[in-house]
RNA sequence: GGCGCGGUAGCCAAGUGGUAAGGCUAAGGUCUGCAAAACCUUUAUCCGUGGGUUCGAUUCCCACCCGCGCCUCCA
């Protein structure tokens, strides 16, 4: 089955191919740097993880550009309540950004933008606007048009015809002419931060950010575009407004939107106090594997309920993963291959594949991954499964490994291995000799560094805890 | 009010016009010196409610109920 995404523009699932060149281009809206970025947050940027990986996986080249939102009303209010210019307030929480990102495996997309350095090519764009009538000044700041642009509304579907026609207010009276025209300017105000232009004084509005810097590296028309559902309407309207206004093209061909991470039922936002941070879960105790595997886990059209209760249960999966892997690489089979479980290797294969190319089904395709770990293991307890069958499975992890990214434990440290393989040998001595009581002392010891030891048919096998 | 998403076992969740994947949890069992890991069995006569279409609907249509989101900053 090809590959296929649910489409916001069109409200329908679409083959998906890029336009040129097999390779795609992709724009995501990135962070707003004014605090750290919480677990709702990352369920999206988790979602174009997942996203990049299965489009690299499908053969594709990804040129993929995210913006830094480095300037807007909250970095302006916070960095001035701190007593810190924008940069260095910006800075801190750009860095934190990219450090919880590597924490949760998350590429760098090929290009990382920041909006402060596009203040000119945005001013240009604006006066371009301007050129073209789809802009008006009111008080120094300068706001779009909407009325001048007729496609206003196709992506969130809503019809402002009647509103826009009907709703006129005086220019005098109000500072914009229509209660949906959007600043693309905003005049300085006291004590603010603003940059001299050729637009004059001031600092731009939050959506021209999003259309000058994908233009700008990406093109007139995108392949697609992410985000959050929340960013659908205004913000990505808005988008579609000054860039088709600008360029006279389709601005992005596919629109891919992620539901909400909810919690106790409500979204997951800062206004409603209701969020946590990564680092505050990380602090609880979880591993970034466990909640990247839980984000990921539920198909990105979906909200996503989190509770520590399925954070938890995430982590028990993982771990079932990583046994079978380390199962795979440690245990000892007969000569020979099992065609019948070849095939069945070959057959989980390519369910996970149609899973993910349905618009990118994670939950199937997880099914496909655990029914035949069931599989595998079985036949490896009565003897199945052989040496032959070894390689498939192996290739097919790191095919689910390639996307979801989460057998990889986070980090080694405590005692070596050869302290830990030293301690075994003591260990298997002791229990040749019947001498359990030293042999399980020697297992506690090892457990309360964090090492797991298993007796199998095979010898000790021990991994990190 | 407009637009959009959803209601499937204790929890999370997939899914199809032909009779319900998978994960977690729980109980019992196999294996083991004991563990661990793994496997097996059990847990939805039923998919929000009421109608309709159909030989047959959880899946299509209609109505209704409930939850959530956007419409103002927001992933």
């Amino acid at each position: 089955m090809a590959l296929r995404f649910y489409n916001t523009l069109t409200q329908r699932v679409e083959d998906f191919a890029p336009a040129e060149d097999n390779t795609v281009r992709m724009y995501s809206c990135g962070p707003t740097v004014y605090d750290y970025a919480h677990i709702g947050n990352f369920r999206t940027f988790t979602f174009i993880d997942i996203l990049r990986k299965w489009l690299r996986a499908s053969g594709f080249r990804l040129n993929h550009v995210m913006n830094v939102t480095d300037v807007d009303d909250k970095i302006i209010r916070n960095a001035a309540a701190q007593g810190k210019n924008l940069a260095d307030y910006t800075g801190t929480y750009t860095k934190a950004f990219l450090e919880d990102c590597a924490l949760l495996r998350l590429e760098r997309p090929e290009r990382l933008v920041p909006a402060t350095q596009h203040i000119d090519d945005m001013a240009e764009a604006i006066q371009r606007l301007g050129a073209g009538h789809h802009t008006y000044t009111s008080d120094g700041s300068v706001y779009f048009r909407i009325s001048s642009f007729p496609g206003y509304g196709k992506l969130s579907h809503n019809d402002f015809s009647g509103n826009l026609s009907g709703a006129r207010v005086d220019l005098d009276e109000y500072e914009k002419a229509d209660a949906r025209d959007f600043a693309l300017w905003k005049a300085p105000k006291e004590g603010e931060t603003f940059w001299d232009t050729a637009i004059g004084p001031g600092r731009p509005g939050w959506h021209i950010e999003c259309s000058v810097m994908a233009i700008k590296y990406l093109g007139e028309t995108l392949d697609i575009h992410v985000g959050g559902v929340d960013l659908i309407f205004p913000h990505h309207e808005n988008e579609i407004a000054q860039s088709e206004s600008l360029t006279g093209k389709p601005f992005s061909r596919f629109w891919l939107h992620s539901e909400f991470l909810m919690v106790e039922g409500q979204k997951m936002s800062k206004s409603l106090g209701n969020y946590y941070t990564l680092r505050d879960v990380v602090a609880r105790g979880h591993q970034p594997e466990a909640i990247r595997y839980l984000l990921a886990s539920v198909p990105y059209r979906r909200s996503l309920n989190f509770t520590f209760e399925g954070l938890k249960s995430a982590g028990t999966a993982i771990d079932r993963l990583r046994n079978f892997k380390l199962r795979l690489a440690t245990d000892r089979y007969a000569e020979g291959a099992n065609e019948q479980l070849a095939a069945r290797t070959a057959a989980a294969s390519q369910a996970f594949t149609a899973s993910l190319n349905d618009d990118l089904n994670t939950a199937e395709a997880l099914g496909a991954v655990f029914e035949y770990v069931r599989d595998a293991n079985s036949a490896m307890d009565s003897g199945e499964f052989r040496a032959g069958n070894r390689a498939d499975a192996l290739e097919f992890l790191e095919r689910f490994d390639a996307v979801f990214d989460v057998l990889r434990p986070a980090t080694a440290g405590g005692a070596s291995d050869a302290d830990i393989e030293a301690l075994i040998a003591q260990r298997t001595e002791a229990k040749k000799a019947r001498n359990f009581a030293r042999a399980d002392q020697i297992r506690e010891q090892l457990l309360e560094q964090g090492v797991v030891l298993e007796d199998t048919k095979a010898g000790v096998r021990w991994k990190r805890k």
